[in-house]
DNA sequence: TAGATTGTTAATCGATTAACAATC
DNA sequence: TAGATTGTTAATCGATTAACAATC
C-alpha cells in the first residue's frame, strides 16, 4: 500500500490480474514483461515500473514468477479476501447486480439489498433477502459490510450515502446520476450511463467526421 | 470534432454539460472560466483550454455566453440530437437501462430489446419490445439505431457485438467482462463492475493503511 | 561465458496550470 | 479610462517509454 501508486498505475492492475489468473491456469510458470505487456496490451517498461511501484520484483535473465505475481497483485486489489456487498435499490438494477455471475468469484459477493418499497422488503433475488432501508443502520455493521452499491434514484442517493457512511461502510460504488457528498475518508466511484454514452457519442461523431461524416448529421449553426 | 480534443478534455465535457445546464435552468445569461471552472472542480485555465480546443470562445472582461457554450457542448457531445440505443440482453440489467430514467432526456431513448430467451420475446419493459436476437440485423437498421449496449453474459458479448456491427451500429457500451474484438471504425466502451470494485478496493486499503489499519486485515505473506 | 531480462535512469511526451498581454 | 476576463505562452508537473547497466 505505497502512497506513490498513481491512479494510471491502479487502473491498470485489473487487466494485469485477468491476464496473470490466465496464465496461471494455463499453468504458466515465469513469464517475461515482453510478454506479459503484450498479453495487456501495454509497453513493458509501463509493466515493470507499475510492479516495482508495488514492490513486486522478478528475476533478471528469466522474468516473473506467475504465482507470486498473481498473488502480489490480488492482495494489491483486495481480491484475496471476501469483501462482502450491501446493494441499495432493488429495482432492475440492484437485480441485476445481484445476479451478476462476476462478482462473488472475484470477491465481492452480494450480501443483502436494501429498498424503501415494502412489497419488495422480504423477497428473495439470487438467494439475496432485501431487507427495509430503515435497517441498514443495524445489518450492515452486523454482516461485516464495508463496500456498498447505490443503484437508486438520483434523488436518494445522497440519503442512501449518508446512511452507508454512518453504517461504517468504506467504499461505495454510485450507479446514480450526480456527484455524492462524503467523508474523507470514505472512497467514491460512480459508474454515470448518461456520461458514458455522451462520451461514446463525441468519439463517434469524430470517427463519423474524419471518415466522410457518413449518416450522422452535424447540426451546426 | 477536431482531432486535437484529449480523452482528458472529452472526460471533462459531460461535467461541463451538467454545470452549464444548471446554469441555464438559473437563467445565468453568462459565466467566467472561474465560476464554470469552480463548480465543474477543475481548474480556470483548464477550462479555458479545452472550450478553446472544441473552437467555442468567450468575451474578454465579460465571461462565456452560457446558452452559446452550452449549444456548442451540446453539440460535441452529440446531445442535441436522439441517438436511438438497441439493447442487448433483456436480463436484469437489459431492463434496468430500459428503465433507466436519465437516458431518454439526455438524447439516448432505448428504442429496442433484443434477447434469445423466447419467453422474453414479445413482452415489453418500460414501453420497449424484447425481439428475438435474430431480428437484429433487420431492426437495427430499419430503426436507424447506431448506438447498442451489450447486457448479456461475457460468452455472448464477442457475437453480438459482430452481430451489431454488422447491423451498422457505430458505438457499442458493454457491461460484459472481457475486450471485444471490433473495426477501427467502432467505438467501444465498457463498464466493468468487477473491475470498478476491485479498483475501489485498492483505495479502500490504502487509505485503511493510511488511517491506521483500522478493519481491514492486509494478508501479507 | 553468452543470452536474456530486470530495474532504473534519463529522455520524451503530453497534460495541467501560472502568468500575462490582449482586449472587452 | 479602470477593471475584468479571455486566449495563449511558457513553465511545470507527471506519466510513459527508450535505453542500458546490473545481474540472473
Amino acid at each position: 500500500m505505497d502512497q506513490l501508486v498513481s491512479d494510471a498505475t491502479v487502473a491498470r492492475l485489473p487487466a494485469y490480474l485477468r491476464a496473470l489468473v490466465d496464465l496461471a491456469a494455463d499453468d504458466v510458470v515465469s513469464v517475461s514483461s515482453g510478454r506479459l505487456a503484450r498479453e495487456v496490451g501495454v509497453n513493458p517498461a509501463t509493466l515493470r515500473r507499475d510492479l516495482a511501484t508495488l514492490g513486486i520484483t522478478g528475476t533478471r535473465g528469466v522474468g516473473y514468477d506467475v504465482k507470486y505475481v498473481l498473488f502480489e497483485v490480488s492482495v494489491a486489489l483486495g481480491v484475496n479476501r471476501e469483501w462482502p456487498v450491501a446493494v441499495v435499490g432493488a429495482g432492475n438494477l440492484g437485480r441485476a447486480l445481484a445476479n451478476y455471475p462476476g462478482l462473488a468469484p472475484r470477491g465481492f459477493p452480494v450480501q443483502v439489498l436494501f429498498d424503501v418499497d415494502d412489497r419488495l422488503v422480504g423477497t428473495e433475488v439470487a438467494g439475496v433477502t432485501v431487507h427495509h432501508v430503515d435497517r441498514l443502520g443495524e445489518l450492515v455493521p452486523a454482516l461485516g459490510i464495508t463496500v456498498g452499491v447505490i443503484a437508486t434514484s438520483a434523488e436518494a442517493a445522497p440519503g442512501v450515502a449518508a446512511a452507508l457512511v454512518d453504517a461504517g461502510v468504506s467504499s461505495i460504488l454510485s450507479f446514480a446520476a450526480g456527484p455524492l457528498d462524503v467523508p474523507d475518508h470514505v472512497v467514491v466511484r460512480r459508474v454515470d450511463l448518461a456520461t458514458e454514452l455522451q462520451i461514446l457519442s463525441f468519439y463517434t461523431r469524430r470517427e463519423a467526421a474524419v471518415s466522410g461524416g457518413a449518416g450522422v448529421p452535424l447540426d451546426e449553426p
